[in-house]
DNA sequence: TCATTATACTAACAAACGTTAGATATTTGA
DNA sequence: TCAAATATCTAACGTTTGTTAGTATAATGA
């Protein structure tokens, strides 16, 4: 699976942004690590600003495709338990998190999203608004099938879903500097379970 | 209460790091902001790299004095209902939020996470570590006071914690471009509530 | 008061920046 | 097979970058 050169300057673009920001990084640098000469890289993009928006549309496309279609809910959750449901969604989660071109895109949003009206977007649309919406029908109807206790289930979602985001940033900060990351995922266990025992229907 | 020269400069550089971070920033555009010579900035930070090291250093004391000693706990909770003692906190951590310097330090930290060490740092042990372990503390001297269920103190400062990161997240990027922040607060508040309901001791 | 110290200025530096023009080589499609 | 299109190269451009040297002015302390 050989690259092609766009998706070469892509890639490294990405890997130094994550690391450095936008503005840390030179033409120079990114074309060094491709191996071309700077101005071969014009013949790809149309300057340095494209390659970012380039990398966060795809991101934006490609974030989408995590989660779940609603219309299959109602088959899923009537064949699944809460917590097997939950404990699945954490295991794609978790891949995710592991993936290290995951955990680049995370960093270069984190760094980007004071800069970059767009990173902003797709921080408050696609990673917060839309897990959040998507886990207030599930909990919804899991509530409709007497599953789980009646709480709002969007107060549900922001208490399930608001403490994984705080614990991939520190997933994220400890994975950056090579430190051990197995507390932070003991945490992120206890707090399935937590929750779990929280909204338990007796 | 007018600022001193290398004050002023902090300022513009806390102001303008905190937008465009550390490398989109350049000297000139500091002393500009702050009325002077690019060279006479060098009369009170040995480089620029300097700047952000006091800006860094400068938080980290700050920061220490937002939580309230150890020592006076014991007096504080047995004269505190839970509900009481959480919403005081929130109400402090509210209005440090609304601090624009607290506003813009946020910033700055999720900015240059990646590229400094010492932001790192300052994340993890003061942010996550130090909030998490005094509310560990709070939690277990609630249980033996038999105020709150038993459950473990760890996950509850966990619990309680983790979801106010993520909110202060979002609402910082609300603020940041204007945007209204009153969901964000009210969410904040039902958090509040919705954990003081399941740790309460019936 | 006067020497010293601190702070501001002008001017310049070498290096790095993003980007372009134009020549050369390679790949593609009729 | 050969013209057209695409990709790479060398070389250079005008700016901006962080920083320094040297000089003038203002504040400080004996």
């Amino acid at each position: 699976m050989t690259l092609t050169t766009k998706e070469k300057i892509f890639q490294a673009a990405l890997d130094l942004f994550s690391q450095k920001g936008f503005s840390g990084v030179s033409i120079r640098e990114i074309t060094r690590q491709v191996g071309i000469k700077e101005s071969s890289l014009y013949n790809h993009f149309k300057n340095k600003e494209a390659i970012l928006e380039a990398i966060l549309t795809h991101f934006r496309v490609d974030f989408s495709k995590t989660l779940p279609p609603v219309d299959s809910l109602d088959k899923i959750l009537s064949t699944t338990e809460p917590e097997t449901f939950l404990k699945t969604g954490h295991s794609n989660f978790k891949q995710y998190m592991e993936d290290p071109q995951g955990q680049k895109i995370w960093r270069l949003l984190q760094i980007e999203q004071f800069r970059e009206p767009f990173a902003r977007e797709i921080i408050l649309k696609d990673f917060f608004g839309e897990t959040v919406d998507f886990l207030e029908i599930v909990f919804q109807k899991m509530i409709a099938m007497k599953k789980i206790k009646a709480f709002d289930p969007k107060i549900l979602a922001i208490e399930y879903q608001y403490p994984v985001f705080s614990l991939l940033a520190e997933y994220n900060i400890l994975k950056f500097d090579g430190k051990d990351t197995t507390q932070v995922e003991s945490r992120l266990n206890q707090h399935i379970d937590f929750f779990l025992e929280v909204i338990r229907n007796e």
